[in-house]
DNA sequence: TTGTAGGCGTTATCAT
DNA sequence: ATGATAACGCCTACAA
């Protein structure tokens, strides 16, 4: 087997509780037996085991990560693998270790989570999306389980979250919309159980309202997914209504990939601009005008704040709000 | 505090080892102190603790996966998020954890897998690259710790790893190009240090010389990376050829976009096929032909390899071979 | 069939 | 400044 701190103990001819003491830097020990037992544990290649660490402490420095995983192609977007890199820059830093799983349903995640609490492995979790009435949520509000979200959760400011700021990025979208002339600007949206969704909207009828333009319903589209396929349904749906929009705004680069495509079809082609800067983005013909919501940053600062809270540092604050920045392409720097 | 086995056992009236009995399902223990037990188990809503589980065990019931972070976008495609759910998908059914690192750098690589191994978090270690010479392997080897590799490596068949057939999926890419009437056909590729690279190079080589079509080295342009910016290069090399091709077999989508941007550009379009089936290609504008590699299944594939290993179940191999399928879109359909 | 006791490797309390 | 001892929660010979 491994070598244990015993092993240390017994070449260095001194008690294992001085082993560990000397490996946490406990102030009262002497340089000499420091030295001693250093050499030792060099000598041995004597590693801490982690696990029984864990046990004595009962604190696994481990973070698990519960990522859903949506009927559309959601997970595929890099947004995922971004916010876990994100995380892990912060994490392995402060040398947690990182755990995650796959769910398809609520249900499940909330499986998992009991699961991760029950077994012990984690010391917290970071939840990828706040829902309405979000399950996970509740249930790790009920066992008083140490969580942050990405995403703002609708249940309040005693919970841990990141953000961006979606109501200001959409009152900005729309606003550069209106500046460039447009009046009649079209929303599309994915599902409303999402608070981005309903914050979005909400930014996008705040700079109507701030420019005294009209808010026409008809003009607002909110879609049953994120997917392209929806996005080229609402977009028909605008094309064809009575009083079509002149630009549009979308909450999601997928939904905009979609308009583009019902556009395309229509052969005309408004001024659009989406969420997220997808890679797709970028390339396709036109490039697509887009919103750069930083994900990396909103993985950091999610394991920022949970692990500052789980080292009971004090917070200054519990969110923390992500700056986005448009990126203007051919979709729009035309008009 | 968590409620304990031994407490299980008071209110149970029996002791600590007949509840870890039930649970383990032992088969001498009487139906009637089963049944006392697990509606004391009930009760109290007991779960065993899994790192006290793992230290008397000495195993955790977890797989740490080494992600690389190359310095172009490597890792923003959907392949790595597409291999992790493969994995969690077989990984979650077995109940084990999955634990996940982000490098910089090989030596960063080996130095997360010393710390997996050292700290004895994990059971074994899934790597997501193989590469030439690869320090990854050698140290694990060295170790004699468990792992499985993601793409074959050049250390030899006792290794447990899984990979698609890349000879041949580049020699059907190389014949299908060849049986559409092209004999010259450019080949650009990533890093030859890949072993990915050198085996669709193979099989590249094979399918002409199959067809006894003569090789001509300055078709073939070895990259050095997977990057947009690295296919145009090459393309524009090809072009700009004395002989120039007229069909390309692209190791890598990305490398496929850089060289649609560079034939664009000159104001040509030859046929052209990539790899990986990103999603971007089929939005592109010419949609572009690609081989699908189904990165969930290699997932699946190399997590079961691995824990079935650690289970000490038989293996009937110790390598699986995941199909792939060439999609055909239009920068090759028309031909 | 069930209980006792020691061990997994580390930490923390209490002596000395 | 250092050592002995118990504890973290579970497992598993060995005994009974």
């Amino acid at each position: 087997m491994a070598v244990t701190i015993k092993d240390v103990a017994d070449r260095a001819g001194v008690s294992p509780s001085t082993v560990s003491r000397v490996i946490h830097n406990n102030p009262k020990i002497s340089e000499e037996t420091k030295k001693i037992v250093n050499k030792a544990m060099e000598d041995l290649k004597y590693h801490p085991n982690a696990v029984a660490r864990s046990l004595a402490n009962s604190s696994t420095q481990t973070i698990g990560l519960i990522l859903p995983n949506s009927s559309d192609d959601l997970f595929t977007r890099p947004f995922f693998i971004e916010a876990m890199r994100g995380i892990s820059i912060y994490a392995q830093n402060q040398k947690y270790n990182l755990m995650y799983c796959f769910s398809n349903s609520e249900e499940e995640e909330v499986g998992f989570i009991r699961n991760y609490i029950n077994s012990g492995w984690v010391d917290g979790i970071v939840l990828f999306t706040a829902r309405k009435e979000d399950k996970c949520i509740s249930y790790l509000r009920k066992r008083d389980f140490p969580f942050v979200v990405i995403g703002e959760p609708e249940e309040g400011d005693d919970i841990l979250w990141v953000d961006n700021d979606n109501v200001q990025s959409m009152y900005n979208v729309t606003s550069y919309l209106v500046e460039k002339g447009f009046r009649r600007i079209g929303l599309i949206t994915g599902p409303d159980q999402f608070a981005v969704t309903r914050n979005r909207r909400e930014g996008y009828l705040q700079a109507l309202k701030s420019r005294k333009i009209d808010i026409d319903e008809s003009l607002i589209r909110t879609g049953d997914s994120f997917s392209e396929e929806t996005g080229y349904r609402c977009m028909k749906e605008l094309i064809e209504s009575e009083n079509p929009p002149q630009a549009i705004a979308s909450a999601d680069d997928y939904l905009a990939f979609g308009a583009i495509s019902a556009m395309k079809e229509a052969g005309i082609l408004l001024p659009i601009v989406g969420f997220n800067n997808s890679p797709r983005a970028e390339f396709l013909s036109p490039a697509l005008s887009s919103v750069d919501i930083n994900p990396v940053l909103l993985g950091e600062n999610a394991v920022e704040l949970l692990i500052k809270s789980l080292q009971n540092k004090i917070l200054p604050f519990k969110n923390v709000i992500v700056g986005t920045r448009l990126i203007e392409r051919e979709t729009t720097s035309k008009y």
